[in-house]
DNA sequence: CGGGGATTTGACACATATCAAGAGCGGTGG
DNA sequence: CCACCGCTCTTGATATGTGTCAAATCCCCG
């Protein structure tokens, strides 16, 4: 195990300790977010830019907002005007048809950006909401397009970010398109294993923060057929889960069933 | 979010009739092939550019690139450098699965863009095929990035053009993730439908380029599964189809047809 | 401690996949 | 021009994976 692994906690409680909340401000709080004094710097928009670069980012975040589990950061056709990076906490969002079916189209956690499906229309088409007590950077997308003019980095990295969640997406389709139900949610669990492991949490052990239910939506299963693949993981051994707590116990055994007709 | 919107945002035309092929060159030509000119450029790249801006966008796409029937205009794998505008012609891309699996991505036609899921990786992550005899400009990402730094608009503009294959993904997904087959298909044959509109054509007689396979590859469906939606359509008197051509008769029906849960 | 949502599990239904056979169409070469 | 070949498409019969419905249990939260 290496040095890293050893110090990773079994939960995430990264919130950074640093106060923001104004009461006198609702729950937006105007104090400086500096990315670069920020834990994530290297999971988030300024990623791979060098100090003085992400100097100039702190000037674009300016303010945070912090949301209580259930809350809607945004919703479809509000007006588009910034980009969210979470900060802390956890999100799915949402996108809904007309005759009222809806899926997750994705979760979110610290140090992703939420909202860049709204630049192309200027509104955002999905909902987003928190699955839990959360904090997000707001970042005024007209800032961001302005100090991307003169921080060449900062442009690269946002049509990095850009393209990285074309690829995401790719991802799902193949997973919505071609897989069994049980590669869906082994491909699922060991996504979400390597997203902790990339924030310094155990890849082995977690609290799962969706419902069964979120989490069929994204995979487009039913809660049942999701629920029956847990139970089918846990009596291969592959997992353990006990409600939303889920442990890990042979990647190989997950991966091996990824690539598989059937049993 | 409408249900017709759901897979495409709108990018259309008519094929330009400069000829470029130079035979000395293998398949690319060195011709300036200038957006000023271009008949698709509402649908393209410079799309709500000014003159001035388009001029300067000129500058970007100084190779065109012929393709015949079949051919790759680049593999998942291949380094990145350059994004592609589909001149004239059609295109699929192509997923694969490390076992093998693949699934098409998407159809892309004139005025399109393809490449951008290479922006983030530095290589390109799919498969790009040419349908028919096609041609692309070339569009080399590093002059676009620097010329973005000069050119407002343009840089807005690509932000946009990325937004919007991102929304057009989420498309999918619902449609991957929540809807039957034959909704589906009448989902898939009406965002075609708006696709050849937009570009000057019948909205509602069309050749398809792609086999019953490619279209259940894309919708998630077997090639048997497209069929049968295709013969229930005509029977329903929805659609004429004989082989690849296909005539639209009632689209209110089609629509109908996509927010059921069954017949 | 009570209540309601979340989860699990079973029985059964149904949509789509799979397997198979034959027809249609387009291109090639005699 | 015709015949052949291969690929695509259509259609039928059957298999199977997942959805649906229902009931019981769990457990979190107030």
């Amino acid at each position: 195990m290496t040095a890293a692994a050893v110090m990773q906690s079994p939960m995430p409680s990264s919130r950074a300790a640093i106060p923001v909340y104004d009461p006198t401000r609702g729950n937006v709080a105007k104090f400086p977010t500096r990315c670069s004094a920020c834990g994530l710097r290297e999971l988030c928009l300024p990623c791979g830019l060098n100090g003085q670069e992400v100097d100039r980012v702190d000037e674009l975040i300016y303010t945070r907002r912090r949301l209580k589990r259930g809350e809607s950061l945004y919703r479809a056709g509000d007006a588009f005007s910034s980009l969210y990076a979470v900060r802390s906490g956890f999100f799915k969002t949402v996108q809904t048809l007309e005759d009222g079916r809806d899926q997750v189209t994705g979760f979110h956690m610290s140090g992703e950006i939420m909202g860049m499906d709204g630049i192309g229309p200027d509104a955002h088409i999905c909902n987003a909401i928190a699955l839990e007590d959360s904090e997000v950077c707001v970042i005024p997308y007209s800032r961001l397009e302005s100090l991307g003019r003169e921080v060449h980095a900062l442009r690269h990295q946002f049509y990095k970010v850009l393209s990285s969640e074309i690829v995401r997406e790719h991802g799902v389709m193949l997973l919505l398109g071609t897989m069994r139900a049980e590669e869906r949610l082994a491909t699922f669990l060991l996504n979400l294993s390597q997203r902790f492991m990339a924030r310094g949490y155990s890849p082995s052990e977690f609290n799962l923060r969706m419902t069964r239910e979120e989490i069929g939506s994204y995979l487009g299963l039913k809660l049942e057929t999701v629920s029956r693949a847990f139970s089918k993981f846990q009596e291969e051994g592959f997992i353990n889960v006990q409600q939303k707590h889920v442990q890990i116990l042979d990647v190989v055994g997950l991966k091996r069933c990824m690539g598989q007709k059937s049993e």
